[in-house]
DNA sequence: TTATTAAATCGTAACGATTACGATATACGA
DNA sequence: TCGTATATCGTAATCGTTACGATTTAATAA
């Protein structure tokens, strides 16, 4: 994903073009890692004083549900990237420090004894954390 | 881990024995599965009317510290089982209907390709959720 | 260009899970 | 049985998130 796919999608879909809007893009662009909604308002306030908390969350949630960003829950609170587009199925490894991502490419579900017999697989989630070259 | 084990491990660590302490046990024994704060609440409220969310939360943080409990983040929400004891390393099948857990063996870091150089490995989570046959 | 209006934002209150704390009660060793 | 460290209660505060009426604005039509 992009900034550019993004901001047409959202077109496509009917939804307003807001400087708010491509701004909160060019964050998670520019990050390329795991970020808070309130990285996202920190962030924002400097060039938008006194954005609204409902801003955040509504778009959070708008980029997330037309799969522009993708969400994961790390230490009880929400984390957004830029989703990770047509590439195929993989995991990551998240850094501790500063949010930053590595792809895994290898799926455990593809690996691991299929012996779930009788059980209805949904999803699964596979993430390995620590520390990136720069954060140590 | 059991019952015995955990008072066991309380009294040698010094912590005090009380009902409650020995009944949120009974609880996590009984439930052989992922519950939360307030599940736990609810059902200690039938004998204990009026306990104090201090009550539970700072139990559960402590069998948490002594091991006795094992914890995993889901949907926004702390969720407490009992550990897995002195097995090897594994991983869960947890059921989004009901929170009981099925054990896989295999752990993903294992398989994985080790392409890792300069990046420090802390830490890893892997779960699969879906249906239990009893919840389908 | 202006008028219309549905959507976006603001300001702020409410919410659910969790943490914190002073006052009181209790387990347990002396 | 007493003394005291610890556990609990009752409740307020905190944090991340959601919700909502009032206001503003982007996009479209006249």
């Amino acid at each position: 994903m992009n900034l550019t796919d993004a901001l047409e999608r959202l077109k496509e879909k009917g939804y307003k073009y807001t400087d708010k809007r491509k701004d909160i893009l060019e964050y998670f662009e520019a990050s390329d890692g795991y970020r808070t909604a309130s990285d996202l308002l920190e962030n924002m306030s400097e060039k938008y004083p006194g954005i609204s908390y409902d801003t955040i969350y509504r778009n959070l949630h708008l980029y997330h549900d037309l799969h522009i960003l993708e969400a994961t829950e790390l230490q009880g609170e929400k984390h957004f990237r830029f989703a990770c587009g047509h590439e195929h199925h993989h995991h990551h490894f998240i850094c501790n420090g500063c949010g930053k991502t590595k792809s895994i490419e290898t799926c455990p579900m593809d690996v691991i004894e299929p012996d779930f017999k009788g059980f209805m697989i949904e999803n699964h989630k596979f993430e390995v954390y620590g520390l990136c070259p720069g954060c140590q």
